[in-house]
DNA sequence: GCGTGGTATGCGTAGATGTCATGAGCTTCG
DNA sequence: CGAAGCTCATGACATCTACGCATACCACGC
């Protein structure tokens, strides 16, 4: 028994965990039982001859041998796959980019950048997903998309301290802001204070285990008052501009409100940045790839410029 | 169901059909039957959607479909055996090259090139096999060996059509010379008239189907009389040393006579020429492979020289 | 303590993957 | 021409694998 008789399914099944982090959320990606996820694990370690995954109870983490097999893991899958598609008379993937984004950046961002790369660079295309910052760090790391946006906030630590460590860049740095109803009263100035933020009533993001609370601005010395919890984008906004609270909004998302809404800046108290990054392997990127990138560049570059003057 | 569910077996049982040219002798090589590997090879065909092999009653060839799987799975084999041999904390086998050899390359060429890289580059392997002609370029296409010696007659073909082509390397061209027992009457000379072979009695080769019969002086016009037929060199020196028959040799192997055994060239009638060919994959050798492949040409090309003039 | 995440495992079944035996097609040889 | 010898294909059967289901187990948080 050698890791030569590891099976492909066995190789699918590891990419997904590694992907998705937990053995359950991979089977449910892959339409399998957990079980069936766990004894294909374990056969490929069996196969491998060690621990690939070690396992804490909130998921898996990839031991240093299974960073070595999702490498390798990777790269064969993506040889069987693009045989298939060649087989198929499909065309062949090599002018398709995928692209991973967090959530706030689909409203902005990533639609505006692959206007702007269909029209200068039709040929191509791009596939996308919305993720949480560590999932686009494992897809990134499982080889299932090639260029990930990320937010980060203070001290700005890598997103992982795997090896080798992913290529990062920075592509706006901007202060967190505040979207308040039009009608509110902190709605008047060019500015909101901090310590008006007090005694608010706040919307939420869906409070997610180790992160911690988005939309409420940090560093409050009280405990907010959580009125609503949301997810999407647009329904915070609408519940925003319908006067049902305020929350903090990425600067970046100045070009895409709805009527109703103001975001301002937040004078006093520390300055809360975020950036939002860039990400892929170390690797040289594709040719598409650089172009995807180029053009998320110049879209966040000339849209920071423009809600700088404007 | 697409190719993606190919599973690794098929692959590799492909591959060693690809290698061998024939299900049955693939099935051997694996320790399978024969049905076995029909079968296999049936399931990845229908995985693929095409027909992957051509049936010929006297084995099989590589459809085109087939021969792009080949290259494929040929890469994702070395992943997944070269993972296996990480994983088993095995040295990896960058710096060992596999070299395929016809017959009478082994007697001389080979060692001497070996003991002479082992010399100026004691850190590579090399693994070598003997093959003929079409079994080492099948195993050139199933990236099974990096290199091979080949033997070529006029018209000097390329060893096979197919795409991409061969990168081929003449060492050498020398005359076929004619090996005979030192107390011979045509040892006498220091060459031989070719109608002085006619009613001489024959070592020959096996016979093996479609090549010509090898060991006989080509173009006789007479049926030539077979006393022996040996595969093997020394076998065969020896059978010449003790006055059993005659037998044609490249002249390359006049460095490895036992005694009792004279080659002389031959005279009169067409000159039968033959090459010494390298063959690779034309994409670019890795650097272990490039110094074989310049050992192997730098005593090929001495040994030649020496011979002129001695 | 109990609910809610996670992973592991016993059990029964369906399907994949082998072997064996046989068949069908072609070439070679007597 | 017919038998032998080679090829690959295929039906019948055994076995082993890998799945789903149900359950057990463990750690955390309320």
């Amino acid at each position: 028994m050698s890791f030569a008789d590891a099976s492909l399914t066995a190789l699918r099944v590891f990419r997904e965990v590694a992907q998705r982090g937990t053995l359950t959320a991979a089977a449910v990606a892959l339409g399998y039982t957990q079980s069936a996820v766990s004894r294909q694990i374990a056969s490929l370690e069996r196969a491998a001859g060690t621990r690939l995954l070690e396992r804490r109870h909130d998921g898996v983490l990839l031991t240093p041998a299974g960073q070595l097999v999702l490498r390798r893991a990777a790269t064969v899958l993506d040889q069987v796959d693009a045989t298939a598609r060649e087989l198929a008379g499909l065309p062949d993937e090599h002018g398709t980019v995928r692209l991973g984004w967090f959530a706030s950046a689909g409203a902005w961002l990533v639609p505006r950048a692959l206007a702007e790369l269909h029209r200068t660079h039709p040929a191509i295309t791009v596939t996308t997903r919305e993720g949480s910052t560590p999932a686009l760090v494992r897809a990134l790391r499982a080889e299932t998309i090639d260029l990930a946006l990320l937010a980060a906030a203070p001290p700005f630590r890598p997103p992982d301290s795997e090896t080798p460590a992913l290529h990062l860049q920075t592509l706006v740095e901007r202060s967190l802001c505040v979207a308040v109803p039009e009608a509110h009263p902190l709605a008047r100035g060019e500015f909101i204070d901090v310590a008006d933020l007090h005694g608010q009533r706040w919307i939420a993001g869906p409070t997610s285990g180790e992160d911690r609370l988005m939309g409420v601005w940090p560093g409050l010395d009280e405990r907010p008052e959580i009125a609503h919890t949301a997810r999407d984008w647009l329904a915070k906004l609408r519940l925003i501009a319908a006067g049902c609270g305020i929350t903090t909004v990425p600067a970046g998302l100045t070009g895409a409100l709805p009527s109703g809404v103001r975001i301002l800046p937040v004078r006093g108290g520390p300055r809360e940045q975020r950036r939002l990054l860039l990400a892929r392997l170390p690797k040289p990127p594709a040719e598409p790839v650089a172009r995807l990138a180029a053009a998320l560049r110049a879209v966040a570059i000339e849209s920071d410029r423009r809600s700088m003057t404007g």
